[in-house]
DNA sequence: AATGAATGAGGGTTCATTCAT
DNA sequence: AATGAATGAACCCTCATTCAT
């Protein structure tokens, strides 16, 4: 009696983590389509293919749902990209590599590129900008304004991911968006130089969450009432 | 008789007018604050002092308010600023000059600043978009890509209007901006000084938004529903 | 001085008539295409050229202009059939002729068939059935039941009159009701055929709408919304 | 697994059948009771007793809830008057009996005449038509024109089930109605005897729509404000 | 009388949330 | 855990009516 509900336990945990995974999926899809604010619940169930009630198992407001995706994907590939830099220490090589890994992962994941452009509310965004305050502080950046080079970093990555989302951009834009950047900071030709020549280390794919992608239904076209 | 027609239509038109004015002035207020999705109609009804059926006397949808609101700022402000720059021809100059000016009248409006921050999804930056092409047309700015220096302005603009809005940065805060993005450009060190010392044309007010009252009504798509 | 007020009373009064009949008269026609629950008050504004307020200055309600209009269309026309049918004093032959000459009416103007068939709620169809009671009370009818005749007429009618307005019917169509009708109601054979023979009066034409316009505004129950 | 599937399943579609037949059971009284245009969804929801959204479960518009009425009331009748007439072939035998059981069930259900009276917009009555058109093919019935023996049938007849829900008329009408109206047809008075002297089959009740009527509360008093 | 802007109650519709199964 | 019917608060929008000019 006592394994059987063990296995009872073990079986519903197990697809209960199945059931979430399809959710967030199904989630980053929905917003990554329509945005942070228009989709309804309804959406996101009728995405993911599980039943309203279900929903409310797992999460108690898409605001709820938002964090979760924002943390499970966005933050995940940040990881990705630190460990991918693992080895590099010089902060214009650390700043220019980490750019042109982020842009080509954006440039290679549609999905994911519209939902960082468009939600993007959790930070996760502070790796790049404590490798401009290390080289502001080591003397390799001069800037007139450690704000004015935050906001700049911050507000072009995001205005370059939009552009990647809503007109394909060429390969290069990547380097492009990291050399300008570099330049702005007033770091060393030689040394932006550098940073553009390094070879890209692999990214890992968005993987851990590919696990079974076929349930889900695609995102339903936004066919709503006007406000 | 045709006088009296005409006065009652005078007058009915200037009543019109009046209300219109107190909508979109409260609306700048609502959208400053609660961004373009979240508010509701009854927001703008109770901030404004009208009644719900006159919102629809006047806009048929927030999507309209908004670009009606939108339109009776933001371009008012950038024709301003257009204006006090006529007489400036060098590129480096003005995009300088224009960059400080903007962010002068930010930081001297903080609702209008948090607006644009949070809305400005009309064009209406396409002035300073001009002066970043006339600039690498001329060879005054070195850049990789055409595409990277417009991202790098407008993402790097909202950023900073955001940081403006919800930190008070320091005054010279818009300068650095300015400083910051020229250098991104590549422009000569000499023309940099020399946008950052000239002396800022006086800007008007916000005032003039009873000037052009008429001109409101624009036909528009439907939006969607925030939650 | 007092010629001069005079002068203007006269003036305005004649305007307020002129108005009161623009209105019934587009009320006539939004009522036939709309029928009696859907139109709203500024279908009649829009369809008459008047402003809003205007409408109120002469009609309480939607229901009221509708009687107006009723009043003014429907008895107007059955008091030309009682004219046109003065010397006739055989039931057989009133009821004959009657309903030829309203069929024919009917046929010749689709508006006002259209309103009859489809509003048509003021009584003033009495007039045919009072030929009924006197057919009847002299033995030129034998009927079942005189409920049963008067229900089978005014429907049949109406019935004729939706008819009339949704397909064109042939122009033997309002003869063909009389006759049928006739039958139903036991009429001697040749008392049908005289009836049908006989030569129609000419009816004037739906003019007189102008005759008396003031004594229009009677006080009405309040009706409901429709949807 | 499976079975708890299949259970909740059933269990919801069960309760959901229920609720829709609570809602219908209501409209068909409403309807009755205020007409096709008058009855907002709040009256339906009273008088159903269950919720505003609820409604829009089930149905998207009183529209859609009238078709489902219509169909779910007056087709049934229809059928059943259809099934209890099955070894009738002679057209006058059956147009007669027909009428006469149609208004049989008029008379013994109020809220169901009142509903056809007013209602009535789906086709389903052309199952008289069609005997009516088969007695002329036959030389049964002589009539001056096909739609002047259509006209006068469905409107004599809706006429009828008005007087029987405005003011009760005696039992004998519905006969009376079928008389008169095989007269109108020139059918032989000997048929028309026959038909009248045919022992009426016993209709079934109104009733798989029975099921659970306690829990509706009655149709709300028409307090609305005027047009 | 005529005008039309302003009003606000009434009614339609959506959708987050609960809950029995 | 999963399901989906039921719920009702929150919104949207229309339109009858008033009223200053």
């Amino acid at each position: 009696m006592k394994r059987s509900v063990d296995h009872r336990t073990r079986v519903g945990q197990a697809r209960s983590a199945r059931t979430q995974i399809r959710i967030v999926e199904a989630a980053l899809r929905v917003f990554a389509e329509r945005g942070p604010d228009a989709p309804v619940i309804d959406d996101f169930v009728a995405a993911a293919g599980v039943a309203r009630g279900t929903f409310y198992n797992h999460f108690k407001s898409v605001e709820e749902l938002l964090d979760a995706t924002s943390e499970w994907t966005t933050m995940q590939v940040n990881q990705s990209i630190a460990h991918a830099m693992a080895g590099l220490e010089d902060p214009t090589l650390r700043l220019g590599v980490g750019m042109r890994l982020f842009f080509a992962r954006a440039q290679g994941d549609p999905v994911w590129c519209r939902f960082v452009a468009r939600v993007w509310k959790l930070g996760g965004l502070e790796l790049p900008l404590r490798d401009v305050d290390a080289g502001i502080r080591l003397g390799e950046f001069r800037v007139p304004g450690r704000d004015a080079a935050h906001a700049l970093l911050l507000g072009g990555v995001r205005d370059a991911l939009q552009r990647i989302a809503d007109r394909r951009m060429p390969p290069s834009f990547g380097d492009e968006m990291a050399e300008i950047y570099l330049r702005a900071l007033g770091a060393e030709p030689r040394r932006i130089a550098a940073a553009l020549a390094h070879e890209l280390p692999l990214l890992p794919e968005r993987a851990p969450l590919a696990a079974h992608p076929q349930g889900a239904r695609a995102a339903r076209a936004p066919t709503r009432r006007a406000r």
